[in-house]
DNA sequence: ACCAATTTTGAAAACGATTTCAATGATTCA
DNA sequence: TGAATCATTGAAATCGTTTTCAAAATTGGT
């Protein structure tokens, strides 16, 4: 392997001086400079970075936590992250959880290691306050999902908001039984979705039914049981707000093998506008979440807390969502309203 | 920050037997070892990786090469690969080439700086001369994309079968004009479809027709635009090969749109068993591929090429694909043959 | 031509681990 | 009991950088 000394030697320098035409630094010499160019090409030098991260104190890596990558909304964010992430200089790691606690405690000490210089957490399996001790050794911050008692920089959108204009538009429909899908409990952007929808609902003076709601709904399977549950009901919901457009397509899937009309007979909303919002038949209406904008939001603010020498920050930010109408929460049975 | 030092001050013993104990030497008296537990326990002290890939001169870290994340069949990939890696005890380093030579060459150079200790290749932009190179800074692997020339190990899946039973299975419901999609000219993986196509094709004495053939189709747009030209054609196809489910799903979509019916006057068949084509209307008939197997076959040769000190190694690994018959393909206008 | 200020350079000390080498202490065996 | 073996420990070197410190070389102003 070919070291700085290799590079020192053949261009009679110290290796001082070398290092510090590496880096760029002022006051060194053009000739200098040159020599050592010119060794460094000849012997293909390349400098060590574990050496470097060992002196620097910095890795130039981070890494992000989400719970799968199959699930195209963390896919989608994984990749706008790499991009962002390679454009300031840094590699990222990724890190599924596959929904384990352990899992995830596992990857947060790749912290506690320096293996990375800080983490972007897009999945939050355990409490935060069995996180936060990591905080101590080096920065996290939140992107997507949430807890506000964190007090580290949180990168979300405006959850309560989607599950508003969601159910509003169902609501404009004429519906006003409108069952409800979400993946996950103690998840705080499936809270904030409920939160929106159930004020959507207060506003027209409508009650939630709790047999209308389903909690655990992530996977087109999961969309198909749902349908399944809400066909053989017998006072049926005439909509379904779901929590993503896989489970909106699952449920689309379950309804076209029973034979039932959609929108006519159940009207369905999905969340993301993934592509498959936009190929299933009908098209799904859903809203769309500015998922790029929010990856390099994310990682940009990751790499400042970095540089900032994890000076402590408790930054907010919200990013809107949009309500994308297409056919599957359109010309149902009902009248629209107002 | 906690070092070795401290603990081995605390522990009243020097660090020599402090990193003995860290890495489970034998020949270390029960009471100092105790006292070295005892002592890392109430520092909370963690061994600082960059101290330690520098001296061990491995990172425990691999890079998997991918297109992009968002398209599904790598997005599997990955997630597999990153399970296959931690359970190995590696971090999986993500690096997307969005199709471009440069940036995958760019990320190549994680070898030459010691960054990661192996590579999966599991795309392949550059030629394989101009990648050749990189071996002498550590393992390359390549897993799906191939190149045979290169004196590596492959994982790879049989492609060339893959393209004759999915044609074989359309030659067998009579269709006799067969359009040909796929993406990358310079794939191999595509190249070696195509000719597991052209083989289905000779056994049944017909020809390709040329005009028939699309090959930059990848994504769902892609194949709704493919759908339109051979709906414009004079002499159109009565099948479709492609290359993915998602081009696939396009042609569906395409066609739903133009009021043509799928199978009964075009059918279809995918490529990869995604979700997708399980749920589109008709469900779409597929060769399935063993993703998982495939993604942790690749890990282990890599971990084995890595511990083997480089010591070059160019077995071959094909695993098998299998058709999936669904209902895109069948009852359609023309009567099975045989 | 001389002094002060400024560039330009190299030697040596980090960074935090692992490993070699030699020394000590304990044990075995005759 | 003495010699030989083996288990146990620590000091110091090492991995490949960056950075501090001080010395040497250059510049500029008079």
């Amino acid at each position: 392997m070919v070291t700085i000394d290799d590079v020192a030697e053949l261009a009679g320098l110290s290796k001082s001086t070398v290092s510090r035409v590496i880096n760029h630094y002022p006051h060194v010499s053009q000739e200098k400079k040159e020599r050592v160019y010119q060794a460094m090409e000849t012997l293909g030098y390349v400098p060590n970075s574990s050496a470097r991260s060992l002196r620097n104190k910095k890795t130039k890596m981070i890494a992000v936590i989400v719970p799968r990558l199959m699930n195209p909304f963390f896919g989608q964010l994984v990749e706008s992250m790499e991009v962002a992430a390679n454009q300031q200089g840094y590699q990222l790691l990724i890190c599924q959880t596959m929904y384990s606690q352990d899992t995830e405690l596992g990857h947060l000490n790749l912290l506690k290691t320096k293996q990375v210089d800080g983490i972007i957490l897009a999945s939050l399996e355990n409490e935060w306050n069995n996180i936060a001790e990591y905080l101590s050794y080096g920065p996290l911050i939140m992107c997507n999902e949430f807890d506000e008692s964190a007090e580290i920089p949180i990168i979300k959108l405006d959850q309560i908001h989607g599950g508003y204009i969601a159910t509003k538009h169902l609501i404009r429909q004429g519906h006003t039984r409108i069952a409800y899908c979400s993946g996950g409990h103690k998840s705080m952007v499936a809270n904030h979705r409920k939160i929106g929808f159930e004020k959507a609902l207060a506003e027209h003076g409508l009650r939630f039914d709790e047999s209308l709601g389903f909690f655990d709904a992530y996977t087109i399977e999961n969309g198909i049981e749902v349908f399944k549950e809400i066909h053989k009901m017998d006072n049926p919901p005439t909509a379904v707000f779901t929590g993503s457009d896989e489970v909106a397509a699952g449920i689309l899937t379950g309804a076209r093998e029973y034979g039932v009309d959609i929108p006519g007979e159940l009207s369905v909303i999905g969340f993301d506008n993934q592509v498959i919002s936009r190929i299933m038949d009908p098209k799904i209406s859903t809203v769309e979440q500015p998922i790029e904008q929010m990856a390099q939001k994310a990682v940009h603010v990751l790499v400042e807390q970095i540089n900032s020498n994890n000076k402590p920050a408790k930054e907010r930010y919200e990013l809107p969502l949009e309500l994308i109408i297409r056919e599957s929460t359109v010309g149902g049975p009902l009248r629209a309203v107002e």
